[in-house]
DNA sequence: GATTCGAGTTATATCGATTCAATCGTCCTC
DNA sequence: GAGGACGATTGAATCGATATAACTCGAATC
């Protein structure tokens, strides 16, 4: 178990001061290719790696950027944080992904976890609505980017797609089709991408003169929540059945289809189906799902680029909001019966 | 952009010394109930958060466990991190997750950012079978477990599933429902699950006197790689094609799966398809698919727990290896023809 | 020949939390 | 009332990399 090696080291067998050494290492200062070599060469034998809590103790700031996520489980959040990833990767900086599971407590956990760390800058899909924590992140000079959430309470950059124009995509689709009695299938109505779709969705039904829209809400959007979201509609009397469900997310969505199935039910003949974010196993699904497609991996690069110009202080002093238009994915849950 | 306050601030304004303050932090002495106090209405007032990487630098280790995967988007391994995070959070350590894509040269990098970061310890499902980095990393004092591999090579502590074992079930499965011409399609062989799965597949083979296992190789495993490989089946005149598909996971044969059906092949009857990993939309899928089941949650605690023992000094000498066993579960897409 | 210049190098202060030997009180014991 | 004993607190040293001001030495300039 032997004590790893430092500059110190590095420099006494390179026969250079501790400041040459780290300037190979960094480039901060030219050095004579000799000298280089001797400084690379001693690295080498000494197998050194450098501290980079040392390093980020004197520079005041990581290499390293937080990213909080609502659910990892879902592969939405795993294409918007590989776009991240692979952007963030050009600046050589690399991700810290935490997974909130659309619970506040964790969510605070982790971004005092990142506040510790003194993350360069942060990437959040916030599960409430109170930026408190994020405010002061900021003050203390780390740039906030929402993700997947517009920017409307307190100033900060954001990437997101319009969501209520989502829901009104979702819900027209099922109208078009000549479907009369929609539900709504959602997660907690305090995460705001819910709520919104929701609003988009109710604005299509009161135009069209429709009857309100039933609302299912389950405290976590995921298939198992989505099958059991569907329990609760096997058990209503048949007249009182929804020919047609809007998902907030396709988690919830394959989760009713499956547990519809299941029950006999015939999707899209007895009830169809819209879900939401496009994810891949959408389409290979039972009956391949309809859906609203974001341009997943093109929110995160987005989202990574606009809080690398915060860091490096290259953006402008307004805050920028990207907003990606959402897009229907029609598919077999949603076909008209012939 | 004010700057951000440090123990000596809070020091001064409770009216006490650093190192009182630090005692408060981290309850390792005794401090009077009043002291504590005044120091935590300190922390509160100034708004404090400690300095991780001036910690870090103290005390030599990081509170961050590393963790390399070979694939994000894979639900297998969102789930086994799932698994990890939970039980690394009962010794309040947290995750650093890196996905190498199955790429060595992406691993390499994760490797030397941990290095650098001094995680207190590794979890490594590795690419490759060279363990140069791995040694490196433990001769520093880094604890290393691998993951879904077995540690046959080099001395480290792992948690595996017996692929090999795998592999003859499903490839068992394929023979007991009287299918003669199966192909295998996988990743690299140079990742040994593949190969692994790969030769327990192939031991069936010979002892039931088949035909030699068709093998198609793809540089990585995704869904798109098996609707690519489906394609290279479909152009083969029809009396060559195979009359069942052993996937090296689930992913790969979703896309297979795709691919046939599109191209008006029957599954199961034309041509039986099982998979591996039983990720949750492999049940979901157009046709439920067949697949071979890891305890994926569980076998993420068994390694945070075997690292956490290592870490701790609670582990014994010896390097313990668990071993889970797979198991088989048949669905609609390996059900024999009526 | 003296002076300037500049590339290359060095020595040292610094970042902020933790640690540990030393100190300070206060109470207890004989 | 002296001497311990013990709990609480202090303050300086420390971890390792980086930044900066100072320095060296040879070449160019006049």
């Amino acid at each position: 178990m032997m004590v790893a090696a430092n500059v110190r080291d590095v420099a006494a067998l390179a026969r250079v001061s501790v400041g040459t050494v780290s300037n190979v290492l960094n480039g901060t200062k030219k050095v004579a290719p000799g000298t280089e070599k001797r400084v690379l060469e001693a690295i080498e034998t000494l197998g050194f790696v450098r501290n980079d809590a040392a390093r980020q103790l004197r520079v005041g700031q990581s290499r390293m950027v937080g990213m909080m996520v609502l659910d990892v489980g879902n592969p939405f959040f795993t294409d918007l944080a590989r776009g991240v990833e692979d952007t963030l990767a050009l600046s050589s900086r690399s991700l810290i992904l935490g997974n909130s599971a659309e619970d506040a407590a964790r969510e605070e956990s982790y971004l005092h976890l990142f506040e510790e760390q003194r993350v360069a800058g942060l990437l959040v899909t916030p599960v409430s609505r109170t930026t408190d924590r994020l405010e002061r992140l900021r003050r203390r000079g780390t740039p906030v980017v929402l993700v997947d959430r517009f920017g409307g309470i307190g100033d900060f950059s954001s990437v997101s797609v319009d969501d209520r124009r989502g829901g009104q995509i979702a819900l027209q689709h099922l109208v078009d089709i000549g479907r009369v009695r929609p539900t709504f299938i959602g997660g907690s109505s305090a995460v705001v991408q819910v709520s919104e779709r929701l609003h988009g969705a109710q604005s299509v039904l009161s135009e069209a003169g429709i009857a309100p829209l039933r609302v299912i809400e389950r405290p976590y959007m995921s298939a198992d929540a989505g099958r059991d979201a569907a329990e609760e509609l096997l058990a209503l009397e048949p007249s009182e059945r929804p020919d047609s469900i809007f998902a907030a997310n396709d988690l919830l969505a394959l989760g009713v289809l499956q547990a519809l199935t299941r029950a006999g039910v015939r999707v899209p003949d007895d009830i169809a189906i819209i879900g939401y974010d496009d994810i891949y196993f959408a389409a290979s699904a039972a009956v391949p799902l309809s859906s609203v497609r974001q341009p997943t991996w093109g929110m995160g690069k987005a989202a990574a680029e606009l809080l690398t110009a915060e860091i490096d202080g290259t953006a402008g002093s307004e805050f920028q909001h990207v907003v990606f238009e959402p897009e229907l994915m029609a598919r077999e849950s949603t076909r008209v019966p012939a």
